[in-house]
DNA sequence: ATCATAAAGTTGTATATACAACTTTTAAAA
DNA sequence: TTTTAAAAGTTGTATATACAACTTTATGAT
């Protein structure tokens, strides 16, 4: 049988392909320095900025890391369950005391994971994610 | 309670929280296209591997795509559940002629993605995402 | 040929992700 | 103030992801 589509199509040209497989390049060097803490990837994403920019609501959150409200409401269960997060001031999604004091002692530990990134990447590299990102997000 | 190191940690800059915006929004665009064929991005890039290149070795298959091997298997299990692969000449995992003959009918939307997000990219921002995996994975 | 070790593959489990459908809350109109 | 509609938030479900621990297969030494 002739596939002739398939004869056109390179799948090491997937664009889609290509960013999952940087998704879990990244995620992998993230991943030794943050699971120490018992705490994903996503969470930390969550609880940074909650502790830095004060509470949030969930749409809010949601357009900011263009993450689907489902998706955002299981993590966000997560760390209220754990009391790092709490929605005692609903709708805003605020850290308590105890996030704040997490995510302030997971700094140093995410600034390696970030210096073994950025060494990797270098400047141009870091430029270029920036790049792309842009070209999607604001377009 | 005092937070330095949140105070000098600023979220946005976070490589890992970008790479995974980055793949949401991606991912978000090729499933409008995929979503009919009821097969998934990972699904779609093991399909078309396979059907490109011929029988591979579920290790060969794990470190293309810098993918953890129990995720592949449970990403080839589907696909062997469906028919579209087969381990009959095992450790070969092959694509069916079931699956190559859906490979080929995916090409055309699977195309229509890549213009959309190309369209959004430019060559500029292609390039750019050439260059990040570039520095991730041959360094 | 046999044995021991390493590598590859599989499975249990937990978390992430998103769709669809639902419930609750908010906002606007009457 | 009440009603209606829209928006936001929640839940059921399926698939993706990876770790740890297991089983199976392959390889090298004897």
């Amino acid at each position: 049988m002739e596939f002739n589509n398939l004869a056109t199509a390179d799948p090491r040209t997937c664009i889609s392909g290509k960013v999952m497989r940087l998704n879990r390049i990244t995620a992998n060097i993230f991943r030794k320095y943050l699971s120490p803490f018992n705490i994903t990837d996503s969470q930390l994403t969550v609880l940074f900025i909650l502790s830095k920019m004060g509470g949030k609501k969930q749409k809010e959150l949601s357009d900011i890391m263009v993450m689907e409200k489902s998706t955002l409401n299981r993590n966000l269960q997560r760390l209220v369950e754990r009391g790092l997060l709490t929605k005692d001031e609903f709708p805003l999604i605020q850290a308590t005391q105890a996030g704040k004091k997490l995510a302030n002692e997971m700094v140093p530990e995410w600034q390696k994971a970030m210096n073994e990134i950025q060494n990797l990447l270098g400047n141009e590299g870091e430029q270029a994610l920036d790049l792309v990102l842009h070209q999607l997000q604001n377009n």
